[in-house]
RNA sequence: GGCCCGAUGGCGGAGUGGUGACGCAGAGGACUGCAAAUCCUCGCACGCCGGUUCGAUUCCGGCUCGGGCCUCCA
């Protein structure tokens, strides 16, 4: 009702991995937009690389809402894997250390489920329609590798493998060629081309697994491609519209999962009309990993006094298919600009929105339209956003109206978090906030008194503890962040 | 070894065949006892060598450097 008319807006153009091209969105179900995403595998804390793919899904899902489609969201969780691990010494204490407290795989599973759970709320993700989960899919995984075996796939002690050469294109999403080149990794003996791939993984005699399950092939565990074809199919039908996952999924589990569906299916298509895939956030030394220095969970973010949104905002201040580059200048800068973002804004938080009309708005709406429909050009909405909320001498309730229209999109959540709330206490900090107040309170006499030596000095002293006073902020002080 | 990608100011990061967004930092101003915060204003960049072109940061080739995938990985 508050919204312009569609008639401003334009159509969604979205990269499309499998053609390397921009292409319209045109969706398989008429006003519906279907969507699943790769999700985690939870044997570990997520990291905040990881993230990024969760938020650029979730900037996808919100356009798509945006632009008036019915969205169905799928994100999967991926709980079967194998904790029988091949050996990364000494590298994965948190994990070790996590997996110490946990009784069985199942209870890891939800330990760190409820971790990934938590750090989506907190970057403002919305929830999907399903969360998607492995091991709930297990039967329907054995019925598709049944349905496929005899034409698709062979046997091999290890288990049952696909076929890669019984389907068409394979590997056309990451341009493979062919199966030339050496391998850094020992081939499985028996497999009839290098990148065929496990369907189902059998135990090996004489072991036991904490998960496994029986089936024509033996007691194994479903392959690691298997359960996003059948859960996508299953939750969203054959095909659906939009698959999104990290650009390494690009390489090898995707082109994977469109050939399963392919055989699955008897059809050459890939089962999503686009494949869209979300650069690396990186440091200086390349990609993020979990093995590499410093693992950076989104909770030692805060935990050095950075909101969770001050991340997002990162995240959005780059186009998603380019590598961002993650330092903690560029954190503090974020939430330096959301800071200000929310200020500037606040004095909408309590204004009704009305319709918009105003040629000036409508005209700012339509870019903002214009840059998030140009493949999500979120880092040009976001400038767009800041615009309109420094527009002077305009309507309060239509410029309400406009940018509650734009942070629905980028979910920023400008008109409803506080300044207050951005405040986040770091946990190095070893003042309360009790003393601060006092402080701050011995401070206003001593300028009241006009003795401002004493004032500075109670200025100094806070500052020391990590606490910046300002006076002209509505808060008048806060953490000093030091990282 | 095979396949692929990138190189923009102090940092980050858009975009474009013809005066190079934006944010943070920096400078100046307003405000302040001062400072900070806030608001206003401003300066600073397209890796190197060729080619195409009237004109290239933008297109093509080479080089250098950096990175990704080839094993689970966002």
């Amino acid at each position: 009702m508050t919204e312009p008319s569609a008639s401003i807006q334009q159509p969604l153009r979205l990269f499309n991995s499998l053609t390397r091209s921009e292409e319209i969105f045109t969706p398989v179900h008429p006003g519906e937009a279907r969507v699943y995403s790769c999700g985690p595998t939870v044997y570990n804390y997520p990291h905040i690389g990881n993230m990024r793919a969760y938020i650029f899904a979730d900037t996808l899902g919100r356009t798509l809402s945006h632009k008036g489609y019915k969205l169905t969201h799928v994100i999967n969780i991926t709980d079967v894997g194998h904790l029988t691990d091949d050996g990364d010494a000494g590298e994965d204490k948190l994990e070790k250390a996590a997996a110490e407290k946990a009784q069985s795989i199942w209870d890891i599973a939800r330990h760190y489920t409820e971790a990934y759970w938590e750090d989506i709320r907190a970057l403002g993700i919305r929830q999907p329609a399903h969360w998607s989960i492995a091991t709930d899919y297990v039967p329907q995984m054995i019925e598709f590798a049944r349905s496929i075996a005899d034409k698709h796939c062979y046997a091999l002690p290890s288990g049952l493998y696909f076929d890669t050469s019984t389907v068409a294109d394979y590997g056309r999403l990451a341009r493979h060629h062919n199966d030339e080149g050496e391998s850094r990794i020992d081939p499985v003996d028996g497999k009839r081309h290098p990148a065929d791939f496990a369907i189902w993984r059998k135990t090996p005699e004489g072991e036991k697994r904490q998960m496994e399950w029986d089936s024509p092939w033996g007691k194994g565990a479903p392959g690691w491609h298997l359960e996003c074809s059948v859960m996508s199919e299953a939750l969203l039908g054959f095909p659906f519209d939009i698959h999104t996952g990290g650009i390494d999924h690009r390489e090898i589990h995707h082109p994977n999962e469109i050939a399963q569906n392919q055989a699955h299916n008897c059809s050459d298509h890939s089962g999503a009309r686009l494949w869209m895939h979300n650069n690396f956030l990186v440091e200086r030394s390349g990609k993020m990993s979990k093995s590499s220095g410093e693992f950076l969970r989104l909770q030692l973010l805060i935990d050095k006094g950075f909101h969770p949104l001050s991340y997002r905002l990162m995240c959005l201040q780059a186009h998603y298919r380019s590598e961002l580059e993650y330092s903690w200048d560029n954190l503090a800068a974020a939430l330096t600009r959301l800071k200000r973002l929310v200020m500037a804004a606040m004095p909408l938080r309590d204004i009704a929105p009305a319709p918009i009309s105003h040629p000036r708005l409508i005209d700012l709406f339509s870019k903002f339209d214009a840059a998030i429909s140009d493949d999500l050009n979120t880092p040009i909405a976001i400038t767009l956003m800041e615009e309109a909320v420094a527009m002077k001498k305009i309507d309060a309730s239509q410029k309400r109206a406009l940018i509650e229209a734009m942070d629905a999109v980028l979910g920023l959540q400008i008109l409803t978090i506080t300044r207050e709330q951005l405040r986040l206490r770091p946990k190095m900090a070893t003042i309360t906030e009790k003393e601060i107040g006092e402080s701050l309170k011995q401070r206003q006499n001593a300028r009241a008194a006009k003795d401002f030596a004493a004032s500075d000095a109670l200025r100094d002293a806070l500052l020391a503890q990590g606490v910046e006073v300002m006076d002209g902020d509505p808060l008048g002080w806060d953490w000093h962040p030091i990282v």
